[in-house]
DNA sequence: GCTATAGTTGTGGTCTGACCATAGTGGTCT
DNA sequence: AGACCACTATGGTCAGACCACAACTATAGC
C-alpha cells in the first residue's frame, strides 16, 4: 500500500471510486466511521478528515445518533460545496468580486436566452416574484427573495452545474450586494425598479423572445452595480489583483 | 461560546474572519495547528478538519518540516478546489455528463467573444497550440495540452472565476473524454481537425471576429462531443436522471 | 395486555496524548 | 572552512477515551 499520498486522501479515492463504479449512490450510506478506518487500515481521524471534506463539498450529509438515518449519507448538493468555495475564495482575494459579477453576468445572460428558446418551468421563478411584491420586506429580506429568483431561474433552465454555480456566485457576494444596498439613496425606488425589471424579463422569457431576455436581464444586473457602485475588494491596497495577476508557469 | 456549531467549523469561521478582515492574507502564515487549537479552546483533531477543508477547497497548502516554508499557507488556488467538487460531483450523479459540457459550451464561447472584443494575452495559447502540432503525441497527451489550452483562453480573459470553473469542468470530465478519444474510428484524422479548429478560433480572436470566434469554438466542443457520442452517465439506469430531476421540496 | 419509562446500543463529535517524518537550525568535530 | 550530527518545530497519524444523541429494547407499572 503506498502511503506517499496521505492517509485521508486514500479514504477519499476509496469513496470517489466507490461512487464511479456505482457501488456508492446517493441515498445510501456510508459504513461507520470506525469501520471505515478498520477496513482501509487508516486511523479514525484521518477517515473523518475525508468526511470532512465531503461534507464541505456537499458529496455527504451525517447525522448523530442510531437507527438508519443516523450515519453518513450520500446526497449530492453541490450548491452548497459551490458556495463556500466561492465565498472563501473571495474573502481571500482569490476571486475579485467585478469577476463574479461578471460571471454572473455571463450566465445569467445565457441562461435567460436559453429559457426563452427552449423553454422551462418558470412557476418557482413566478412565485418568488409575486412574493417580493409586498411593501413590507426589509432589504435584507427582499434581497433575499431576489437571489432566490436569480436562481430559480437557472434551476428552471435545467442544467444542475449552471444552477450549481449561480447559487455559489450569489451567496459569495452576499455581504457585498447587501452593503451596496445599503448606500443607496432611496432603496423604495430602487427596489420598485428591480420589481418592474424582474417582471419585464419573465415576460421575455414567456414570450420567447431570446434577445430581448438577455438584454433585460444583462441590464437588469448591470444596472444595479452601476447604480450602487459595487467597490473593488476593500482589504486589497495591492494594484496587482485588478488584472489577471496569472503566472504564466 | 456558542457551540452549536461544531468545533471545525468555528475554527474555519475565525479563518474567514481573519481573511475577510484583512489580518490573513495569502501567503501569510497560519499559526501552528496546537498554537490554533490552544487559541480557540478546540482540540488539535478539530483544527486539522478545517485544515483539511481550507486545502482542498484551495485555500492553503501545508508543508511539513520546520523553517519558514513549513506549515500552513495562505494560497488562493480555486482551480483544485473547482475541480475536486465537480469530479465527486459527477461521480455522484450530482453533475449529469451533458449539463457539464453544455456549461462548458456556454462558457467557452462567451469567453472567446470577449476576448475577440477586449482582446487578451494569448501567447501561452498560441505556445499550447503549437505544442500541440507534433505528430507524436499519444491521445492522452494531446488531450491534456487541449485541456490547457482551453483553459489558456479562459485565463487570457482575465477573468478568475471562469478560468477556474473551466478548469473544474474539464478536470471533471477528463475521463468521459478519454474515453470518447478511444472509440474514434480514426485518431489521427479528428486529431488533425481539432488542431485546424484550434488555429481557426485563435485566428478568429486575434482577428477581433466575436461572432466568427463564438461560432467556431461552440463547433469545435459540439463537434468533438456529437463524433464521440460522450455517453449519458453510464452506471445511472435510472431514467429520470435525464432533465432536471429537481424536487420541488 | 398496554403503555411509559429506563437502560442499551450504535453512531458521530471531540479531546488528549503519544509517536513518527520532515526540514530547517545551529553547534561540533575534523 | 567544510562536513556532519543533534536539536527543534512543524504537520501527519494513530489509539483510546469520553460525551451527545437517537433509535431500539426490556422492564415496570397500570
Amino acid at each position: 500500500m503506498a502511503d506517499s499520498p496521505r492517509a485521508w486522501e486514500t479514504v477519499l479515492a476509496h469513496i470517489e471510486s466507490a461512487l464511479i463504479d456505482g457501488s456508492l449512490r446517493p441515498g445510501d450510506h456510508l459504513p461507520p466511521e470506525r469501520t471505515l478506518a478498520a477496513e482501509l487500515g487508516v486511523g479514525r481521524s484521518s477517515v473523518r478528515e475525508a468526511l470532512r471534506v465531503l461534507e464541505v463539498l456537499g458529496l455527504i450529509r451525517t447525522q448523530t445518533g442510531s437507527g438508519p438515518h443516523a450515519g453518513a449519507i450520500i446526497v449530492a448538493t453541490p450548491s452548497g460545496g459551490m458556495s463556500a468555495l466561492m465565498r472563501l475564495q473571495v474573502a481571500a482575494n482569490g476571486f475579485a468580486v467585478q469577476d463574479v459579477v461578471a460571471t454572473r453576468l455571463l450566465l445569467e445572460s445565457a441562461i435567460a436566452a436559453d429559457l426563452a428558446t427552449r423553454g422551462g418551468d418558470l412557476a418557482g421563478s413566478r412565485q418568488l416574484l409575486d412574493a417580493m411584491q409586498s411593501d413590507t420586506l426589509t432589504e435584507a429580506e427582499f434581497l433575499a427573495l431576489d437571489a432566490q429568483f436569480h436562481v430559480s431561474l437557472a434551476e428552471a433552465s435545467g442544467n444542475e452545474v449552471v444552477a450549481a454555480m449561480m447559487a455559489g456566485l450569489r451567496n459569495s457576494i452576499e455581504s457585498y450586494v447587501l452593503a451596496a444596498a445599503e448606500r443607496l439613496a432611496d432603496w423604495a425606488t430602487t427596489s420598485a425598479r428591480l420589481r418592474q425589471e424582474h417582471t419585464h424579463i419573465l415576460a421575455a422569457i414567456e414570450a420567447r423572445d431570446a434577445a430581448s431576455a438577455r438584454r433585460l436581464l444583462h441590464d437588469h444586473i448591470a444596472g444595479y452595480y452601476a447604480e450602487t457602485q459595487v467597490p473593488r475588494i476593500p482589504p486589497a491596497p495591492l494594484a496587482d489583483s485588478r488584472l489577471a495577476g496569472r503566472t504564466p508557469h
